[in-house]
DNA sequence: GCAACAGCCTATAGGTATTAGGCAAAAGCC
DNA sequence: GGCTTTTGCCTAATACCTATAGGCTGTTGC
């Protein structure tokens, strides 16, 4: 019989293409077994369970979300900074909802602290460097950035804004305004 | 052989408190059986399919928001209408995050239209009529004030804000701040 | 060429969703 | 109060899904 060449490291990614495909709530190891032509059983030697795939789908996300963020930031600053990485997130979510529902995905603190998610709050302050907040304000503002972005890109994802006028890219790019201008301490124009 | 008493109501009353003590996506027809001490099919006379009662829960969940949110708006305006109305939203996220997480369910747009989720648009609006914003600005306000409170609360559920300071709360309140003052058009204090 | 290992398989067990069909309690009728 | 109808819960069966144990066979290393 003629091995399949599993491996953990392909069943993850097959993994993130079937939650695309499916959404992140529906991918299964015997849907991935069945893409592999495999046995549901042969799965359980490179993965520990379900959940580990999960995991390792929310972790792989993470990493190509972090990647995509810094090569979108590097030589930016101040609001085209701000704008580049809103963007990344949300384009993200747009190409690929199964692995940005995965992201989400709560982590046991040892895995979140080894995951690419310090990245993502490095990125964060470093954008803020371009409007001067102190501590604590500093650290209010990341949270209101990932409130945003997150919100924005789940409510967007969920159906919220279509169906509706102005279209959901105007809102966006007023929002990316405004919060520049808060984050200055100015009114918007 | 007594009688159950099963009602459609009230399977989808316990299944809230269900969502909220094991998490919305481990809510089960089968536990729900269980609790009530009834045979699993029993619960299909009452019961489309599991699907339904999801819906059925969230919809309990956008009414019971809805309720509260429209209870302390009544009589505020301003910085204070905006307050109560988000901390209508983080409250009910912290006391019943089960129901919480089923209010975000994708519903299908028949049984969206006839939900509360048009309540939840109107009271932002109203809330808006005190800041003086016109179309399209209003509409781009709604969906700022829903991506916030939406992505703050979620954020925070999934245990972003624990375990580092400044606490939770105070970035909440600084986040309130910034945004009534970013919808006002001033620069906060 | 052979031993050891690794990779996939069969078999099995238990959980969940869903449907079909049966029996008995409750409700309606005379 | 008995009789019929309805309704509510049950048993049985099917079809997935997760997970574990143990077996057979390519593949690799000596």
């Amino acid at each position: 019989m003629a091995r399949a060449g599993l491996t953990r490291e392909r069943l993850v990614r097959a993994g993130a293409e079937l939650a695309d495909e499916v959404g992140f709530e529906h991918v299964t190891v015997s849907e991935l077994a069945r893409r592999f032509d495999v046995k549901v059983a042969s799965l359980y030697s490179h993965l520990r369970n379900s959940r580990e795939l999960k995991t390792g789908i929310a972790l792989l996300a993470l990493e190509e979300l972090a990647d995509r963020a810094a090569d979108a930031l590097a030589g930016r600053a101040g609001k085209d900074a701000l704008d580049a990485f809103a963007n990344v997130y949300r384009d993200y979510a747009r190409e690929h909802p199964g692995r940005y529902t995965a992201a989400r995905l709560r982590l046991d603190p040892d895995t979140a602290a080894a995951s690419a998610g310090g990245r993502h709050a490095q990125m964060m302050r470093a954008i803020l460097r371009g409007y001067d907040l102190a501590e604590p304000e500093q650290t209010h503002a990341v949270r209101l950035l990932g409130s945003v972005f997150h919100g924005y890109v789940s409510l967007e994802a969920a159906g919220g804004f279509s169906h509706s006028a102005p279209d959901a890219q105007e809102s966006w790019a007023w929002i990316l305004d405004r919060l520049d201008a808060l984050l200055r301490g100015r009114p918007a124009g």
